[in-house]
DNA sequence: CCTTACAACAGACAAATGTATGGTATGATT
DNA sequence: AATCATACCATACATTTGTCTGTTGTAAGG
């Protein structure tokens, strides 16, 4: 009988459980035990158990493929934005319908509708997004001042700093080489697609 | 013997498993069976066979909660990268085992060996990384002139872009206030934990 | 030497779970 | 009306899988 130095294996163990449970695959005992050569079933469950009891796994007593990552060891709640290309006029319902991909997002709030957009032009490099970053909108129809925003102006969606100047509203480049847009906040001139919550570039 | 319009119920069907799919807990026949209110196992079975039938779900055959999402309507590949904090002097191994959290990273390739990184300081808002952004870093031990990388200098983690000049190793920041740094390559001086391929920054 | 603790093994049982066979009812089609 | 397809039910069976009981070997401490 081959004998492991203490705690060893049951870090391998959990590992090899982390693993499947994070790729949606809960594994059985009898897989945890093939994967490490027990010859006896209970030496896999004993291991499972013991990470149970010391808090790393969570069970479902009686069930198929039954242990569980325990919330506090668990990631992110995970959901997928959509990507848009274009956004044209007031079409944003169907250009979710038809997205250029998925991007997956750590969902704080699930309620929240999301989806991401590509930027194009440098009119906010000032603040560090650049053209072609990726940024993650949560849909809603106002914003506070110094919001980063997506609206929408002449049919087309511009990322923008938001500034409420009384009646008036007012679109900030982040850019000397742009120019603010002053609107009127009762025209139909300005859109708010939603605010800005992140930044994404991908490099090379 | 109630009966439902053609597809409909399938559809629902197909909706529970796909959820439970994604939330990492794929379920039973008969989980689904009392799901629906069937009353026989045999009308969830069949539901399911259906779906893999049209393409819409795969099944392991003979296992339990075997079903599982077809690669095409799999979303991209999501896995999660360790969110970490410090990383003293080699003790990467540590560091990502004991991570502050994790995010979500479209996985190209599974192979990679991911994690992220907060940035301290202004050295690269050159390129617009900022400071308290998380950069997503794939291991490498090496690096092409060029790319951005995270390096062990002094027993800190340091993102800089990394130049090979002849026998020696230079690592620019992109801030004229910052000075490069310039090492032997054969001294133990720089380490390369690997490249930065993403950029992320959260807002608000 | 004795005790204790741990790692692993062997064999068996029972619950959970996938699968099969045959039947009833309803609607659409011919 | 006859036929066919679909949705659902009832029951049974076989495999997978979780769980239990008891045992062996090794290491550390008294």
């Amino acid at each position: 009988m081959g004998r492991t130095p203490a705690g060893q294996t049951r870090e391998k163990v959990f590992r090899f459980v982390r693993t499947r449970l994070l790729a949606g695959q809960p594994p059985t005992v009898r897989e945890v035990q093939e994967a490490f050569g027990f010859r006896a079933v209970q030496t896999a469950r004993q291991h499972l158990e013991q990470l149970v009891e010391d808090g790393r796994l969570s069970a479902d007593r009686n069930k198929a493929r039954g242990y569980r990552l325990p919330q506090s060891a668990r990631g992110p709640r995970t959901v997928l934005a959509p990507v848009l290309g274009q956004v044209p006029a007031g079409a944003l319902e169907e250009a979710i319908e038809d997205p250029d991909g998925y991007v997956p997002v750590d969902a704080r709030d699930v309620s929240d509708e999301l989806f991401a957009l590509r930027v194009r032009g440098e009119s906010m490099t000032g603040v560090g997004i650049l053209p072609d970053d990726l940024v993650l909108v949560r849909r809603q129809p106002t914003a506070k001042s110094g919001d980063i925003v997506v609206a929408l102006v002449d049919n087309e969606a511009t990322v923008k700093t938001f500034k409420a100047r009384g009646r008036r509203v007012e679109l900030h480049p982040e850019n000397p080489s742009f120019e603010p847009i002053v609107l009127d906040s009762d025209a139909d001139g300005v859109v708010i697609l939603g605010k800005v919550i992140e930044v994404r570039r991908t490099l090379s």
